[in-house]
RNA sequence: GGCGGCGUAGCUCAGUCGGUCAGAGCACACGGCUCAUACCCGUGGAGUCGGCGGUUCGAGUCCGCCCGCCGCUACCA
C-alpha cells in the first residue's frame, strides 16, 4: 500500500448467533460493489467485514450445544467467510473481535478513556438473570419478574453492579455541531433528522462494563468486568487499521466510510461511535450511512419467520428457474438486490418481482442484446469486430453522461442509481439497433454500414460491462470474453477504458451465449412441482395438529398494554388456569367488549415477551384486512373444553 | 405523547427555487421489425397528484385543519 489515503470501507462486524442472511448479504454486498467501483476508479482502498464474538449470548449458545465457545465462534466465522466467498464479495480484511488485535486496542481505548475522566466508576441497575447471567433493560421485563428468555422463566433479581459509564451526555452539543457543519456526514437525510433528534432530547451515559461471565474482553487491571458488548464491538473499525501500533497503516485508512442497517445507525454508529472516538482524540468516521430492510408484508424479514431467503439458496433457486449457470446466478442475484432496493429505504422482497426483473433487464434486455450483436457480428462480419465508420459522437457523450452520473449516484449511496444510469445505454443500443437495422443494410450490400453500426454497439457493450463490474464481477467478466477482450473488467481501470471507442476492431468474438436465460412458465411450474416433492407439500398431518393444545377460555380481565395502539393484555381463566396473552385486537374490540367473553386460546405455544408483558398463549382470531375478528364458540361451553 | 416523514397511473416510484409537472419503469392493448434468449422498437390509456379550506395571476409543489400509513424516541451485533 502507498501512503495516500485508502478508501476505507466498513460493513458491521455480524453476530455469530447464526448464518448470514439477506440482511447481512445486502450490507456486505454493498460495501462489495463500492469497494469495487473505488478500486477500478484507482483509489487504494480497504474493505473491512468480520464477526462480532464476545457477546455473553454466543457463549451461552455454545455452551448450549455443548461447545467450545472458541470453537463454535470459528466454525460460524468460517461460515460467514464461505457465504461472502459464495457472493463473489472480496474483502480485503475480516476481524474477528476474539482477535489479539483486536482485544489490545479495546483495552486501549479504555484506558485512555479512564485517564481523561471520560470513563468512570459508578453503579449500573437492572433486572438480573442468574441463570442466564445477562442483564434486562425494563422495558424487556414483564410485571411477572421473570427472566425474558423463553426457555428459561427464572424469577430476576434487581441487581446493583459496581460498572464503568461513558460519559456520553458530554459529547451531545460537539456532535450536533458537527452533524451541522458536515452535511453530507450522515445519510440518508431523514435518518441524520432521527440523529439529531435523539441527541437534542439528551445524551445519558452509557455503561460500558458488565460482570464478568466468563468470556469476553476483560477490563484492565478488574479481571472480574468485562467491556459491554457495543463499545467492544465498534472499535473494530479502529482496532483493524493497526492502531495504535502501526501509526502508518492507520493514516493511511482511518477515518472509515460506514455502511449499516437502519437499526444500528442512530444510537450506535452516528452518536455512540463518534462520541467515543472523540473522547479518544480520533477524526470521527468520513461517512456514514443506515440502509433499509427487506421486508416482508412491511415487516423486517427474519430467518426465524422464514420469510426471507438465504442468500445463497436464492442463487441456487434462479439457476433452477432459468438454467443460469450458478455463478451467474450469483451476480444476478447481486443485481437484482441492489436494483430492486431504494437503498436507503424498506423495500418488499418478492420472487415474482425478481422474477420479472431477471427477464426483463438481464435475460431480454443486456443478455439479449449481447446476443443479437454477436450473432449479427458472425452473420455480417466473420466473426471479428469490424471497423467503426465514423465516430459516434451521440453515444460517445451518452456514455460520458453515465460515467458522471454513476459518480454521482456512487457518492450519494444511491446504488440503486448506478444500475439505472447504465441501462440508459442498453436500452439505447437496442433502439439504435432498430433504427439502423443492420440486417436491413447488409441485405441492401452496405455492409460497412452494417457493420459500423455493430461496432457501435459492441462498444457499447463494452462499457456497460464495465460500469457493471462491481456489481457483477463474474457476468461482466463473461462479457468481454465473448467480446474477445482478454481482461477482465474487474480489474480494469475506469479511467482509460470508460472513454469511447477503446475496442480493438480486428479480433476475434466468441459465438454467442446467453449468460442469463429466461424464466419461462414452464421452468418454474417444474422448479415449483420439484420443491413441493422435496419440501413435502403445505398438507400437515393429524399427527401435527395434535401438538396443538387449543381450549375455549374465558376472559376474566383486559386492559391495553400502554403505549401501544393495538395491543391488550388479557387474563383468562382457561379451566381451572389462569393465563396472560397479549393479543393484537386493541384496533377492533375495546377491553369492555372482550370481559366475560369466550375465546379460542392456542395455549401450548412457547411464551413470548411482547411490550414487556409475558404472553402465555394465543388467543385465535379471524384476520379481516388487517383487523382481528375474536372466534367464539357456537353457544357458550364449559371453561377448558378442548377444541380439535 | 414528542419529533420527523409519507399518501401521485393496475404495481413500484420520480417530481429540486410554485408557472410545458401531470411523469418514468413494469404490467396491459395495438402496431412495427425479424439480427436475437417468443426478443427488441414505436404508439396508447389517463390518475379528482389522500380529503377540506387558504395564500397566489397561477399549487402535487407554500400555509392550516382532517383522514390513513410509517420511522425515531438509549444499551436490540
Amino acid at each position: 500500500m502507498g501512503s495516500e489515503k485508502a478508501y476505507y470501507i466498513t460493513t458491521p462486524i455480524y453476530y455469530v448467533n447464526s448464518s448470514p442472511h439477506i440482511g447481512s448479504t445486502l450490507t456486505t454486498l454493498a460495501a462489495d460493489m463500492l469497494a469495487r467501483y473505488q478500486r477500478m476508479r484507482g483509489r487504494k482502498v480497504w474493505f473491512l467485514t468480520g464477526t462480532d464474538e464476545n457477546a455473553i449470548k454466543v457463549h451461552r449458545a455454545a455452551q448450549e450445544r455443548g461447545m467450545p465457545t472458541q470453537q463454535f465462534v470459528d466454525e460460524l466465522a468460517t461460515e460467514f467467510q464461505q457465504a461472502w466467498k459464495t457472493m463473489h464479495i472480496e474483502y480485503d480484511d475480516f476481524i474477528r473481535t476474539t482477535e489479539p488485535r483486536h482485544v489490545r486496542v479495546v483495552q486501549e481505548f479504555f484506558r485512555r478513556m479512564l485517564q481523561n475522566g471520560d470513563i468512570y466508576k459508578g453503579i449500573y441497575e437492572g433486572w438480573y438473570c442468574v441463570s442466564d447471567e445477562t442483564f434486562f433493560a425494563p422495558s424487556d421485563v414483564g410485571e411477572d419478574r421473570l427472566c425474558p428468555n423463553a426457555e428459561c422463566r427464572r424469577p430476576l433479581q434487581w441487581v446493583q453492579e459496581e460498572d464503568y459509564f461513558f460519559r456520553l451526555s458530554a459529547y451531545g452539543d460537539r456532535l450536533l455541531r458537527y452533524i451541522e457543519e458536515h452535511p453530507d456526514w450522515l445519510e440518508p437525510e431523514f435518518r441524520k433528522n432521527e440523529v439529531i433528534a435523539f441527541i437534542k432530547q439528551g445524551l445519558r451515559d452509557q455503561s460500558v462494563t458488565r460482570a464478568n461471565p466468563g468470556w469476553g474482553i476483560p477490563v484492565p487491571g478488574e479481571p472480574d468486568k468485562v467491556i459491554y458488548v457495543w463499545f467492544d464491538a465498534l472499535i473494530n473499525y479502529v482496532s483493524a487499521t493497526g492502531w495504535p501500533e502501526d501509526m502508518g497503516r492507520y493514516q493511511q485508512l482511518w477515518p472509515a466510510v460506514h455502511l449499516m442497517g437502519k437499526e444500528i445507525f442512530v444510537r450506535f454508529h452516528a452518536t455512540l461511535w463518534p462520541a467515543m472516538l472523540m473522547s479518544v482524540g480520533l477524526p470521527v468516521p468520513e461517512r456514514i450511512f443506515g440502509h433499509g430492510w427487506w421486508t416482508i408484508g412491511g415487516e423486517k424479514g427474519s430467518k426465524s419467520k422464514g420469510n426471507l431467503p438465504h442468500p445463497v439458496q436464492l442463487a441456487k433457486d434462479i439457476a433452477t428457474w432459468s438454467g443460469a449457470e450458478f455463478d451467474l446466478a450469483v451476480d444476478a442475484e447481486r443485481y437484482l438486490l441492489i436494483r430492486e432496493m431504494q437503498f436507503g429505504l424498506d423495500s418488499e422482497f418478492s420472487e415474482e418481482s425478481f422474477r420479472k426483473r431477471y427477464n426483463s433487464d438481464l435475460a431480454n434486455d443486456l443478455g439479449n442484446l449481447l446476443n443479437r450483436t454477436l450473432n449479427m457480428v458472425w452473420r455480417y462480419a466473420q466473426g471479428r469486430v469490424p471497423q467503426p465508420l465514423e465516430h459516434n459522437a451521440e453515444l460517445a457523450q451518452l456514455a460520458e453522461h453515465i460515467d458522471r452520473g454513476i459518480a454521482e449516484e456512487v457518492y450519494r449511496f444511491r446504488l440503486n442509481g448506478v444500475l439505472e444510469q447504465i441501462w440508459r445505454m442498453v436500452s439505447r443500443l437496442n433502439k439504435y439497433l432498430d433504427e439502423q437495422a443492420p440486417w436491413s443494410l447488409y441485405r441492401n450490400g452496405e455492409v460497412e454500414r452494417a457493420q459500423g453500426v455493430l461496432y457501435d454497439v459492441l462498444e457499447g457493450i463494452r462499457l456497460c460491462a464495465l460500469w457493471l463490474a462491481p456489481t457483477m464481477p463474474v457476468a461482466t467478466a463473461r462479457i468481454w470474453e465473448q467480446l474477445g477482450i482478454g481482461t477482465q473488467p474487474v480489474q480494469a481501470s475506469w479511467q482509460t477504458e470508460s472513454v469511447w471507442a477503446r475496442l480493438q476492431p480486428g479480433t476475434s468474438v466468441q459465438q454467442p451465449q446467453p449468460l442469463f436465460p429466461r424464466i419461462t412458465e414452464e421452468a418454474l411450474t417444474v422448479t415449483t412441482e420439484k420443491e413441493t416433492e422435496m419440501e413435502g407439500s403445505n398438507w400437515i398431518t393429524i399427527q401435527d395438529f395434535q401438538k396443538l393444545e387449543i381450549k375455549i377460555a374465558e376472559v376474566k380481565w383486559a386492559e391495553p398494554v400502554p403505549n401501544t395502539s393495538k395491543l391488550l393484555k388479557l387474563t383468562v381463566d382457561i379451566g381451572g388456569e389462569e393465563r396472560t396473552l397479549v393479543a393484537g385486537i386493541a384496533e377492533t374490540y375495546s377491553p369492555q367488549d372482550v370481559i366475560g367473553r369466550q375465546i379460542v386460546v392456542l395455549t401450548n405455544l412457547q411464551p413470548a415477551t411482547i411490550r414487556g408483558v409475558q404472553s402465555q398463549g394465543m388467543l385465535l382470531a379471524a384476520e379481516v384486512d388487517g383487523k382481528a375478528i375474536l372466534l367464539t364458540p357456537d353457544k357458550p361451553v364449559p371453561v377448558g373444553s378442548k377444541v380439535r
